[in-house]
DNA sequence: CTTGACACCTAGTGAAACTAGGCTTAGTGA
DNA sequence: TCACTAAGCCTAGTTTCACTAGGTGTCAAG
């Protein structure tokens, strides 16, 4: 995941490829290029995270898949989204808005320090100090 | 993590524990309450998560601690933010920006399903299929 | 025929949060 | 005084999930 350390997208990738889904259906290619274009160049997401994802997806019902010709006679397995799959993707955005504000809130504190009063250091005299 | 599934929280976790110190130093628990209570009740995090990540900043020289004791007499570790940890943290902000905007433009644009043209399924008449 | 792009697949790996305990200490109630 | 609870801290082992590292097949162009 180029631009992005870590693993900032664990647990969202179901939602953002269901996402990719959503507008239309499309092949594993297709599914990559259109996360990484929405994403403006953010995600750019290996296959090896995307196709087992799509299986994942297809195997919970949430997607079907069907082989298909390209007009350049390529094979193609493009993937749709199921009913279920769209019910799906609703929860996740649900939850995806949860916790970002959750994550926003945290962080956006941190500058005034004032207004939170408890929990905090007791400064008193330094006791015995570590074991 | 109560109400959140799954990896959501995975790479933002230091991120957060700084946030929750950049106000003022606090102890283990204090952090703990801090995230929760900032977070509206939805980062439940348990020790076992937070302290290693305390270790571990501390280690990396984000934060120092002091042993200390509360009024009440109890030994406490308290934890205070270096101006390294500052900085990591204004960059930990910066890539949460970036980040959660992706996410959203991944998952705004579902709905619409227009104007992306390429990278769709090509819908002729099925071919032989799968192998 | 060779090469590169398209298209798909997957076992194994590693990182990071969480589980599952465990210990210590101060306050409270019986 | 004793038992229990809450505060406070610690950590090895486990689980989860994205990514690495390859690998195969097909089609078009040179």
């Amino acid at each position: 995941m180029l631009g992005m350390e870590g693993d900032l997208l664990k647990g969202h990738l179901d939602a953002i490829v269901l996402a990719a889904l959503a507008g239309e259906a499309a092949h594993g290619y297709a599914v990559i290029e259109a996360i990484r274009r929405r994403s403006g160049g953010v995600f750019n997401l290996p296959e090896g995270t995307v196709y087992p994802a799509l299986h994942r997806l297809e195997k919970a019902g949430a997607v079907n898949s069907d082989w298909t010709t390209a007009p350049s006679g390529r094979r193609r397995r493009v993937y749709t989204l199921t009913p279920q799959g769209r019910a799906a993707l609703d929860r996740h955005r649900d939850v995806w808005r949860a916790f970002a504000e959750a994550v926003e809130r945290v962080m956006a504190d941190a500058g005034d320090g004032g207004g939170n009063g408890g929990g905090v250091a007791d400064q008193p005299p330094p006791a015995a100090g570590a074991p």
